[in-house]
DNA sequence: GCCAGCCTAATGGTTCTACCATTAAACCGT
DNA sequence: ACGGTTTAATGGTAGAACCATTAGGCTGGC
Protein backbone atom coordinates (compact mmCIF):
# COMPACT_ATOMS: atom_id res chain seq x y z
CA UNK A 1 0.00 0.00 0.00
CA UNK A 2 1.21 3.54 -0.89
CA UNK A 3 -1.99 5.33 0.00
CA UNK A 4 0.38 8.20 1.24
CA UNK A 5 3.29 10.71 -0.22
CA UNK A 6 5.63 12.17 2.00
CA UNK A 7 4.28 15.43 3.37
CA UNK A 8 6.91 17.63 2.24
CA UNK A 9 10.09 17.09 0.72
CA UNK A 10 11.27 20.27 -1.03
CA UNK A 11 13.23 22.77 1.38
CA UNK A 12 11.58 26.10 2.05
CA UNK A 13 13.81 28.77 0.43
CA UNK A 14 13.45 26.25 -2.73
CA UNK A 15 9.93 27.01 -2.61
CA UNK A 16 10.95 30.82 -2.34
CA UNK A 17 13.66 30.71 -5.41
CA UNK A 18 11.13 28.23 -7.69
CA UNK A 19 8.40 30.69 -7.50
CA UNK A 20 10.49 33.61 -7.95
CA UNK A 21 12.11 31.39 -11.49
CA UNK A 22 8.83 30.91 -12.40
CA UNK A 23 7.62 34.76 -12.40
CA UNK A 24 10.59 34.40 -14.52
CA UNK A 25 9.50 32.20 -17.25
CA UNK A 26 6.38 33.69 -17.49
CA UNK A 27 7.96 37.11 -18.31
CA UNK A 28 6.22 38.71 -14.79
CA UNK A 29 9.81 39.64 -13.71
CA UNK A 30 11.85 41.53 -15.99
CA UNK A 31 15.89 42.32 -15.94
CA UNK A 32 16.23 45.66 -13.95
CA UNK A 33 12.90 45.35 -11.86
CA UNK A 34 13.16 45.04 -8.07
CA UNK A 35 12.11 42.31 -5.98
CA UNK A 36 10.31 43.60 -2.61
CA UNK A 37 12.58 43.85 0.54
CA UNK A 38 14.14 40.71 2.18
CA UNK A 39 11.90 41.34 5.19
CA UNK A 40 8.75 41.88 3.25
CA UNK A 41 8.97 39.12 1.13
CA UNK A 42 9.61 37.12 3.91
CA UNK A 43 5.86 38.44 5.26
CA UNK A 44 4.30 37.30 2.01
CA UNK A 45 5.86 34.13 1.80
CA UNK A 46 5.08 33.62 5.37
CA UNK A 47 8.41 32.51 6.05
CA UNK A 48 11.69 33.55 7.99
CA UNK A 49 14.01 36.31 6.60
CA UNK A 50 16.73 33.52 6.70
CA UNK A 51 14.85 31.17 4.43
CA UNK A 52 14.46 34.01 2.23
CA UNK A 53 18.17 35.22 2.46
CA UNK A 54 19.05 31.77 1.76
CA UNK A 55 16.82 31.16 -1.68
CA UNK A 56 18.09 35.50 -2.90
CA UNK A 57 21.82 33.61 -2.13
CA UNK A 58 20.75 30.28 -4.62
CA UNK A 59 19.48 32.98 -7.31
CA UNK A 60 22.34 35.33 -7.11
CA UNK A 61 24.70 32.63 -7.29
CA UNK A 62 23.09 31.44 -10.21
CA UNK A 63 23.40 35.25 -11.54
CA UNK A 64 19.78 35.34 -11.72
CA UNK A 65 20.04 38.65 -9.34
CA UNK A 66 22.37 41.10 -7.89
CA UNK A 67 21.80 42.44 -4.50
CA UNK A 68 22.62 45.85 -3.47
CA UNK A 69 22.81 47.47 -0.10
CA UNK A 70 21.45 50.55 1.71
CA UNK A 71 18.35 52.71 1.24
CA UNK A 72 16.81 51.94 -2.61
CA UNK A 73 18.75 48.58 -2.34
CA UNK A 74 17.30 45.18 -2.99
CA UNK A 75 17.37 42.65 -5.26
CA UNK A 76 17.32 43.02 -9.09
CA UNK A 77 16.61 40.99 -11.72
CA UNK A 78 20.03 41.10 -14.25
CA UNK A 79 20.54 40.73 -17.61
CA UNK A 80 22.01 37.28 -16.85
CA UNK A 81 25.12 37.05 -16.04
CA UNK A 82 27.50 34.72 -18.44
CA UNK A 83 29.69 34.10 -15.35
CA UNK A 84 27.83 32.23 -13.50
CA UNK A 85 28.17 29.16 -16.15
CA UNK A 86 32.05 29.65 -16.79
CA UNK A 87 32.33 29.19 -12.52
CA UNK A 88 30.26 26.30 -12.79
CA UNK A 89 32.90 24.51 -15.31
CA UNK A 90 35.40 25.65 -13.34
CA UNK A 91 34.18 23.71 -10.54
CA UNK A 92 33.48 20.65 -12.80
CA UNK A 93 37.43 20.87 -13.93
CA UNK A 94 38.94 21.32 -10.32
CA UNK A 95 36.28 18.12 -8.92
CA UNK A 96 38.08 15.84 -11.62
CA UNK A 97 35.57 15.83 -13.78
CA UNK A 98 37.40 17.32 -17.09
CA UNK A 99 40.62 17.10 -18.50
CA UNK A 100 42.53 19.59 -19.98
CA UNK A 101 42.84 18.35 -23.25
CA UNK A 102 38.95 17.60 -22.87
CA UNK A 103 38.37 21.51 -22.52
CA UNK A 104 40.85 21.87 -25.21
CA UNK A 105 39.33 19.31 -27.74
CA UNK A 106 35.76 21.07 -27.23
CA UNK A 107 37.31 24.69 -27.57
CA UNK A 108 38.62 23.54 -31.08
CA UNK A 109 35.38 22.23 -32.17
CA UNK A 110 33.49 25.90 -31.03
CA UNK A 111 35.88 27.39 -32.30
CA UNK A 112 35.45 25.49 -35.95
CA UNK A 113 32.13 26.31 -35.97
CA UNK A 114 32.61 30.03 -35.39
CA UNK A 115 35.24 30.84 -37.83
CA UNK A 116 33.19 29.09 -40.78
CA UNK A 117 29.86 31.27 -39.47
CA UNK A 118 32.47 34.08 -39.71
CA UNK A 119 33.83 33.53 -42.74
CA UNK A 120 30.08 33.16 -44.47
CA UNK A 121 28.62 36.05 -42.98
CA UNK A 122 30.65 38.44 -41.06
CA UNK A 123 30.45 42.02 -42.18
CA UNK A 124 33.34 44.31 -43.38
CA UNK A 125 33.48 46.34 -40.20
CA UNK A 126 33.97 43.57 -37.68
CA UNK A 127 36.83 42.48 -39.91
CA UNK A 128 38.12 45.92 -39.02
CA UNK A 129 37.66 45.04 -35.57
CA UNK A 130 39.52 41.74 -35.46
CA UNK A 131 42.41 43.56 -38.01
CA UNK A 132 42.80 46.48 -35.01
CA UNK A 133 42.83 43.62 -32.45
CA UNK A 134 46.10 42.51 -34.38
CA UNK A 135 47.15 45.62 -34.80
CA UNK A 136 47.31 46.70 -31.08
CA UNK A 137 48.56 43.43 -30.03
CA UNK A 138 51.73 43.95 -32.84
CA UNK A 139 52.35 47.53 -31.70
CA UNK A 140 52.37 45.68 -27.78
CA UNK A 141 54.61 43.12 -28.84
CA UNK A 142 57.45 46.05 -30.20
CA UNK A 143 57.48 47.44 -26.66
CA UNK A 144 57.76 44.19 -25.10
CA UNK A 145 54.46 44.41 -23.49
CA UNK A 146 53.78 40.51 -23.86
CA UNK A 147 51.71 40.22 -21.00
CA UNK A 148 48.97 43.00 -21.99
CA UNK A 149 49.69 41.63 -26.11
CA UNK A 150 48.99 37.64 -24.55
CA UNK A 151 45.57 39.19 -22.79
CA UNK A 152 44.60 41.37 -26.54
CA UNK A 153 45.46 37.56 -28.38
CA UNK A 154 43.07 35.73 -26.23
CA UNK A 155 40.48 38.92 -26.67
CA UNK A 156 40.65 38.00 -30.80
CA UNK A 157 38.87 34.82 -30.48
CA UNK A 158 35.76 36.76 -27.87
CA UNK A 159 35.99 38.94 -30.59
CA UNK A 160 35.58 36.57 -33.14
CA UNK A 161 32.68 34.77 -31.43
CA UNK A 162 30.89 37.94 -31.20
CA UNK A 163 31.02 38.16 -35.66
CA UNK A 164 28.90 35.59 -35.37
CA UNK A 165 26.03 38.06 -33.63
CA UNK A 166 25.05 34.28 -31.52
CA UNK A 167 25.62 35.20 -27.64
CA UNK A 168 25.28 31.19 -26.94
CA UNK A 169 28.85 31.01 -28.87
CA UNK A 170 30.57 33.53 -27.30
CA UNK A 171 29.44 32.34 -23.79
CA UNK A 172 30.58 28.99 -24.72
CA UNK A 173 33.94 30.38 -26.24
CA UNK A 174 34.65 32.64 -23.03
CA UNK A 175 33.77 29.97 -20.60
CA UNK A 176 36.28 27.16 -22.37
CA UNK A 177 38.83 30.45 -22.39
CA UNK A 178 38.46 31.10 -19.34
CA UNK A 179 38.98 27.39 -18.27
CA UNK A 180 42.19 27.03 -20.29
CA UNK A 181 43.72 30.02 -18.56
CA UNK A 182 43.10 29.38 -15.33
CA UNK A 183 45.48 26.13 -15.79
CA UNK A 184 47.70 27.51 -18.21
CA UNK A 185 51.74 28.93 -17.22
CA UNK A 186 52.07 32.07 -18.39
CA UNK A 187 53.19 31.25 -22.08
CA UNK A 188 56.92 32.20 -23.15
CA UNK A 189 57.35 35.41 -25.62
CA UNK A 190 59.54 33.12 -28.17
CA UNK A 191 57.06 32.39 -30.49
CA UNK A 192 54.55 35.43 -30.70
CA UNK A 193 56.00 36.95 -33.61
CA UNK A 194 54.51 33.94 -34.83
CA UNK A 195 51.76 34.43 -34.19
CA UNK A 196 50.80 37.28 -35.63
CA UNK A 197 51.71 36.47 -38.81
CA UNK A 198 49.61 33.42 -38.81
CA UNK A 199 46.68 36.03 -37.79
CA UNK A 200 47.35 38.20 -41.10
CA UNK A 201 47.23 34.90 -43.03
CA UNK A 202 43.88 33.87 -41.26
CA UNK A 203 42.57 37.39 -42.00
CA UNK A 204 43.26 37.19 -45.46
CA UNK A 205 41.49 34.09 -45.70
CA UNK A 206 38.39 35.23 -43.90
CA UNK A 207 38.51 38.38 -46.61
CA UNK A 208 38.76 35.84 -49.40
CA UNK A 209 35.85 34.41 -47.52
CA UNK A 210 37.32 30.81 -47.94
CA UNK A 211 36.14 29.17 -44.70
CA UNK A 212 38.17 26.17 -44.86
CA UNK A 213 41.30 27.82 -45.52
CA UNK A 214 40.86 30.27 -41.99
CA UNK A 215 39.82 26.75 -40.46
CA UNK A 216 43.32 25.06 -41.48
CA UNK A 217 45.04 28.34 -40.21
CA UNK A 218 43.22 28.56 -36.52
CA UNK A 219 43.79 24.94 -36.23
CA UNK A 220 47.57 24.69 -36.66
CA UNK A 221 47.49 27.50 -34.33
CA UNK A 222 45.25 25.99 -31.61
CA UNK A 223 46.66 23.19 -31.70
CA UNK A 224 50.09 24.56 -31.15
CA UNK A 225 48.96 26.69 -27.85
CA UNK A 226 47.16 23.41 -26.20
CA UNK A 227 50.31 21.77 -26.81
CA UNK A 228 52.28 24.47 -24.92
CA UNK A 229 49.32 24.53 -22.22
CA UNK A 230 49.33 20.73 -21.72
CA UNK A 231 53.77 20.76 -21.55
CA UNK A 232 52.87 22.98 -18.78
CA UNK A 233 50.82 20.94 -16.87
CA UNK A 234 52.52 17.98 -15.04
CA UNK B 1 45.73 60.70 -2.65
CA UNK B 2 44.25 56.65 -2.55
CA UNK B 3 46.03 55.73 0.51
CA UNK B 4 43.35 53.41 1.45
CA UNK B 5 41.65 50.79 0.36
CA UNK B 6 38.13 49.91 1.54
CA UNK B 7 38.62 47.66 4.15
CA UNK B 8 36.22 44.86 3.87
CA UNK B 9 34.32 44.35 0.11
CA UNK B 10 34.07 40.92 0.18
CA UNK B 11 31.22 39.42 2.33
CA UNK B 12 31.64 37.30 4.89
CA UNK B 13 30.06 34.23 3.23
CA UNK B 14 31.79 34.42 0.25
CA UNK B 15 35.24 34.56 2.03
CA UNK B 16 34.11 31.17 3.74
CA UNK B 17 33.08 29.50 0.55
CA UNK B 18 36.01 30.49 -1.53
CA UNK B 19 38.06 28.96 1.63
CA UNK B 20 36.09 25.96 0.87
CA UNK B 21 36.86 26.19 -3.52
CA UNK B 22 40.42 26.49 -2.11
CA UNK B 23 41.23 23.61 -0.90
CA UNK B 24 39.39 21.98 -3.86
CA UNK B 25 41.73 23.58 -5.76
CA UNK B 26 44.73 22.14 -3.83
CA UNK B 27 43.33 19.06 -3.42
CA UNK B 28 42.99 19.25 0.07
CA UNK B 29 39.43 18.36 -0.37
CA UNK B 30 37.94 15.86 -2.96
CA UNK B 31 34.86 14.26 -4.02
CA UNK B 32 33.33 11.66 -1.12
CA UNK B 33 34.80 14.18 1.78
CA UNK B 34 32.68 15.65 4.34
CA UNK B 35 33.24 18.98 5.78
CA UNK B 36 32.94 20.02 9.36
CA UNK B 37 29.56 20.37 10.62
CA UNK B 38 27.34 23.79 10.19
CA UNK B 39 27.98 24.55 14.14
CA UNK B 40 31.61 23.67 13.89
CA UNK B 41 32.64 25.34 10.60
CA UNK B 42 31.10 28.53 12.33
CA UNK B 43 33.41 28.03 15.07
CA UNK B 44 36.53 27.31 13.19
CA UNK B 45 36.07 30.56 10.75
CA UNK B 46 34.87 32.37 13.90
CA UNK B 47 31.75 33.54 12.08
CA UNK B 48 27.88 32.86 12.66
CA UNK B 49 26.31 29.52 11.24
CA UNK B 50 23.89 32.06 9.74
CA UNK B 51 26.89 32.68 7.49
CA UNK B 52 28.30 29.24 7.20
CA UNK B 53 25.03 28.03 5.65
CA UNK B 54 24.59 31.01 3.11
CA UNK B 55 27.90 29.83 2.13
CA UNK B 56 26.69 26.29 1.92
CA UNK B 57 24.10 26.99 -0.20
CA UNK B 58 26.11 28.64 -2.69
CA UNK B 59 28.26 26.02 -3.02
CA UNK B 60 25.31 23.76 -3.26
CA UNK B 61 23.87 25.86 -5.91
CA UNK B 62 26.74 25.33 -8.03
CA UNK B 63 26.85 21.59 -7.80
CA UNK B 64 30.48 21.40 -5.59
CA UNK B 65 28.53 20.08 -2.40
CA UNK B 66 25.38 17.76 -1.20
CA UNK B 67 23.76 18.38 1.97
CA UNK B 68 22.50 15.81 3.93
CA UNK B 69 20.43 15.62 6.73
CA UNK B 70 20.20 13.81 10.56
CA UNK B 71 23.10 11.79 12.38
CA UNK B 72 25.77 11.25 9.97
CA UNK B 73 24.54 13.90 7.92
CA UNK B 74 26.05 16.86 6.66
CA UNK B 75 28.33 18.72 3.52
CA UNK B 76 29.98 16.26 1.42
CA UNK B 77 31.92 16.97 -1.63
CA UNK B 78 30.38 15.48 -4.69
CA UNK B 79 32.00 14.07 -7.87
CA UNK B 80 30.87 17.62 -9.87
CA UNK B 81 27.01 18.34 -11.18
CA UNK B 82 27.06 19.06 -14.75
CA UNK B 83 23.03 20.20 -13.99
CA UNK B 84 24.55 22.83 -12.31
CA UNK B 85 25.74 24.63 -16.03
CA UNK B 86 22.72 23.63 -17.09
CA UNK B 87 20.84 25.31 -14.81
CA UNK B 88 23.27 28.41 -15.28
CA UNK B 89 22.02 28.61 -19.16
CA UNK B 90 18.41 28.19 -18.69
CA UNK B 91 18.00 30.97 -16.70
CA UNK B 92 20.43 32.97 -19.10
CA UNK B 93 17.75 31.53 -21.55
CA UNK B 94 14.85 32.57 -19.55
CA UNK B 95 16.46 35.98 -18.85
CA UNK B 96 16.39 36.97 -22.90
CA UNK B 97 19.94 36.84 -23.43
CA UNK B 98 19.68 33.89 -26.03
CA UNK B 99 16.80 32.98 -28.82
CA UNK B 100 15.84 29.26 -30.02
CA UNK B 101 18.40 30.24 -32.70
CA UNK B 102 21.23 30.98 -30.81
CA UNK B 103 21.14 27.61 -29.26
CA UNK B 104 20.11 25.29 -32.35
CA UNK B 105 23.16 27.11 -34.42
CA UNK B 106 25.29 26.31 -31.30
CA UNK B 107 24.09 22.86 -31.44
CA UNK B 108 24.68 21.88 -34.42
CA UNK B 109 28.01 23.17 -34.21
CA UNK B 110 28.72 20.68 -31.35
CA UNK B 111 26.65 18.08 -33.14
CA UNK B 112 28.91 18.48 -35.87
CA UNK B 113 32.18 18.31 -34.11
CA UNK B 114 30.81 15.20 -31.89
CA UNK B 115 29.89 13.21 -35.65
CA UNK B 116 33.35 14.02 -36.39
CA UNK B 117 35.20 12.71 -33.37
CA UNK B 118 32.84 8.95 -33.05
CA UNK B 119 33.81 8.40 -36.74
CA UNK B 120 37.05 9.10 -36.57
CA UNK B 121 37.58 6.91 -32.94
CA UNK B 122 34.47 5.01 -31.63
CA UNK B 123 34.90 1.79 -31.03
CA UNK B 124 32.53 -0.94 -32.46
CA UNK B 125 30.37 -1.78 -29.21
CA UNK B 126 29.92 1.99 -29.22
CA UNK B 127 28.43 1.81 -32.31
CA UNK B 128 26.58 -1.08 -31.14
CA UNK B 129 25.01 0.54 -28.31
CA UNK B 130 23.75 3.04 -30.94
CA UNK B 131 22.12 0.83 -33.00
CA UNK B 132 20.50 -0.79 -29.97
CA UNK B 133 19.26 2.93 -29.36
CA UNK B 134 17.70 2.91 -32.97
CA UNK B 135 16.23 -0.93 -32.74
CA UNK B 136 14.49 0.00 -29.26
CA UNK B 137 13.19 3.45 -30.77
CA UNK B 138 11.11 1.32 -33.72
CA UNK B 139 10.00 -0.77 -31.36
CA UNK B 140 8.37 2.09 -29.32
CA UNK B 141 7.28 3.48 -33.50
CA UNK B 142 5.39 0.13 -33.69
CA UNK B 143 3.90 -0.03 -30.31
CA UNK B 144 2.75 3.32 -30.98
CA UNK B 145 4.24 4.79 -27.89
CA UNK B 146 5.73 8.20 -29.61
CA UNK B 147 6.23 9.93 -26.39
CA UNK B 148 8.79 7.34 -24.87
CA UNK B 149 10.25 6.96 -28.60
CA UNK B 150 11.05 10.39 -28.73
CA UNK B 151 13.21 10.55 -25.43
CA UNK B 152 15.24 7.11 -26.94
CA UNK B 153 15.66 9.98 -30.04
CA UNK B 154 17.04 12.36 -27.88
CA UNK B 155 19.21 10.04 -26.03
CA UNK B 156 20.48 9.02 -29.08
CA UNK B 157 22.36 12.45 -29.55
CA UNK B 158 23.66 12.28 -25.98
CA UNK B 159 25.06 8.39 -26.51
CA UNK B 160 26.81 9.82 -29.95
CA UNK B 161 28.19 12.13 -27.36
CA UNK B 162 29.62 9.94 -25.05
CA UNK B 163 30.67 7.87 -28.02
CA UNK B 164 33.79 11.03 -27.75
CA UNK B 165 34.60 9.89 -24.19
CA UNK B 166 35.13 13.41 -24.12
CA UNK B 167 32.58 14.97 -21.11
CA UNK B 168 32.82 18.25 -22.08
CA UNK B 169 31.46 17.50 -25.32
CA UNK B 170 28.87 15.06 -23.33
CA UNK B 171 28.18 18.44 -20.96
CA UNK B 172 27.59 20.79 -24.09
CA UNK B 173 25.14 18.19 -25.67
CA UNK B 174 22.88 17.83 -22.48
CA UNK B 175 22.79 20.98 -21.63
CA UNK B 176 22.42 22.48 -25.67
CA UNK B 177 19.16 19.76 -25.96
CA UNK B 178 17.67 20.41 -22.46
CA UNK B 179 17.93 24.14 -23.74
CA UNK B 180 15.90 23.33 -26.88
CA UNK B 181 13.47 20.58 -25.12
CA UNK B 182 12.41 23.21 -22.33
CA UNK B 183 10.77 24.90 -25.15
CA UNK B 184 9.62 22.57 -27.50
CA UNK B 185 6.23 21.16 -28.17
CA UNK B 186 5.74 18.00 -28.42
CA UNK B 187 6.54 16.96 -31.73
CA UNK B 188 3.93 15.61 -34.18
CA UNK B 189 4.07 11.73 -34.94
CA UNK B 190 4.13 11.95 -39.07
CA UNK B 191 7.64 12.40 -39.37
CA UNK B 192 9.03 9.37 -37.55
CA UNK B 193 9.37 6.64 -39.57
CA UNK B 194 11.39 8.77 -41.55
CA UNK B 195 14.02 9.39 -38.76
CA UNK B 196 14.40 5.74 -38.53
CA UNK B 197 15.46 5.66 -41.64
CA UNK B 198 18.15 8.45 -41.56
CA UNK B 199 19.57 7.13 -38.28
CA UNK B 200 20.39 4.03 -39.82
CA UNK B 201 21.64 5.84 -43.19
CA UNK B 202 23.51 7.83 -40.05
CA UNK B 203 24.78 4.24 -38.82
CA UNK B 204 25.96 3.13 -41.90
CA UNK B 205 28.25 6.27 -43.08
CA UNK B 206 30.12 5.78 -39.28
CA UNK B 207 30.48 2.25 -39.27
CA UNK B 208 32.64 3.35 -43.03
CA UNK B 209 34.20 6.11 -41.16
CA UNK B 210 32.82 8.42 -43.86
CA UNK B 211 32.71 11.21 -41.60
CA UNK B 212 31.73 14.34 -44.04
CA UNK B 213 28.81 12.06 -45.14
CA UNK B 214 27.37 11.27 -41.48
CA UNK B 215 27.80 15.13 -41.22
CA UNK B 216 25.65 15.98 -43.85
CA UNK B 217 22.89 13.58 -42.83
CA UNK B 218 22.92 14.32 -39.34
CA UNK B 219 22.64 18.48 -40.51
CA UNK B 220 19.66 17.26 -42.61
CA UNK B 221 17.93 16.05 -39.68
CA UNK B 222 18.86 18.74 -37.28
CA UNK B 223 17.80 21.71 -39.42
CA UNK B 224 14.07 19.69 -40.01
CA UNK B 225 14.16 19.25 -36.38
CA UNK B 226 15.11 23.12 -35.42
CA UNK B 227 12.66 24.42 -38.02
CA UNK B 228 9.94 22.21 -36.44
CA UNK B 229 10.80 23.91 -33.28
CA UNK B 230 10.92 26.97 -34.48
CA UNK B 231 7.24 26.96 -35.83
CA UNK B 232 6.18 25.58 -32.31
CA UNK B 233 7.35 28.95 -31.30
CA UNK B 234 5.35 32.48 -31.74
C1' DG C 1 19.71 -15.10 22.24
C1' DC C 2 17.12 -12.12 19.63
C1' DC C 3 14.47 -8.65 18.10
C1' DA C 4 11.06 -4.94 18.14
C1' DG C 5 10.49 -0.74 20.03
C1' DC C 6 12.25 3.26 22.46
C1' DC C 7 15.68 6.62 23.53
C1' DT C 8 19.47 9.58 22.63
C1' DA C 9 22.69 12.34 20.21
C1' DA C 10 24.13 14.61 16.03
C1' DT C 11 22.95 17.30 12.20
C1' DG C 12 20.66 20.13 8.82
C1' DG C 13 16.32 23.22 8.47
C1' DT C 14 13.70 27.02 10.26
C1' DT C 15 12.43 30.84 13.02
C1' DC C 16 13.12 34.90 15.81
C1' DT C 17 15.38 38.88 17.59
C1' DA C 18 18.77 42.18 17.85
C1' DC C 19 22.17 44.98 16.03
C1' DC C 20 25.54 46.85 12.47
C1' DA C 21 26.90 49.25 7.95
C1' DT C 22 25.62 51.48 4.01
C1' DT C 23 23.03 54.39 1.28
C1' DA C 24 19.78 57.84 -0.43
C1' DA C 25 16.68 61.12 0.61
C1' DA C 26 14.54 64.38 3.62
C1' DC C 27 15.48 67.97 6.76
C1' DC C 28 17.32 72.08 8.76
C1' DG C 29 20.24 75.80 10.09
C1' DT C 30 23.09 79.24 8.28
C1' DA D 1 20.64 78.45 -1.91
C1' DC D 2 23.92 75.71 0.05
C1' DG D 3 26.02 72.29 2.97
C1' DG D 4 26.03 69.44 6.66
C1' DT D 5 23.05 66.43 9.69
C1' DT D 6 19.56 63.36 10.66
C1' DT D 7 16.50 59.80 9.47
C1' DA D 8 14.68 55.76 7.49
C1' DA D 9 15.13 51.78 4.60
C1' DT D 10 17.82 47.91 3.38
C1' DG D 11 21.11 44.24 3.17
C1' DG D 12 24.69 41.83 6.34
C1' DT D 13 25.88 39.50 10.61
C1' DA D 14 25.30 37.38 15.01
C1' DG D 15 23.36 34.32 18.35
C1' DA D 16 19.99 31.50 20.38
C1' DA D 17 16.23 28.40 20.34
C1' DC D 18 13.57 24.89 18.51
C1' DC D 19 12.02 21.30 14.90
C1' DA D 20 12.68 17.09 11.77
C1' DT D 21 15.39 13.51 10.36
C1' DT D 22 18.61 10.03 10.85
C1' DA D 23 21.86 6.52 12.84
C1' DG D 24 23.02 3.91 16.43
C1' DG D 25 22.77 2.29 20.93
C1' DC D 26 19.77 0.58 24.76
C1' DT D 27 16.30 -2.16 26.91
C1' DG D 28 12.87 -5.16 28.04
C1' DG D 29 9.95 -8.84 26.76
C1' DC D 30 9.70 -13.07 24.20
Amino acid sequence: MEDFAPVRTQRTFELISDRIREQLRAGALRPGDKLPAERELARQFGTSRNAVREALRSLEHGGVIELQKGARGGAFITEGDPGAVSQSMQDLLHLGGLTLSNVAEARLAIEDAVVALVAARAAPADLDLLDANIDAAEALLREGDVEAKTELNMEFHNLLAECTGNPVLVLLMRTLMELLRSVNRPLTAEDTGDVIRRRRRFMGHLRARDAAAAQTEMRAHLDRVHDLFAAGQP
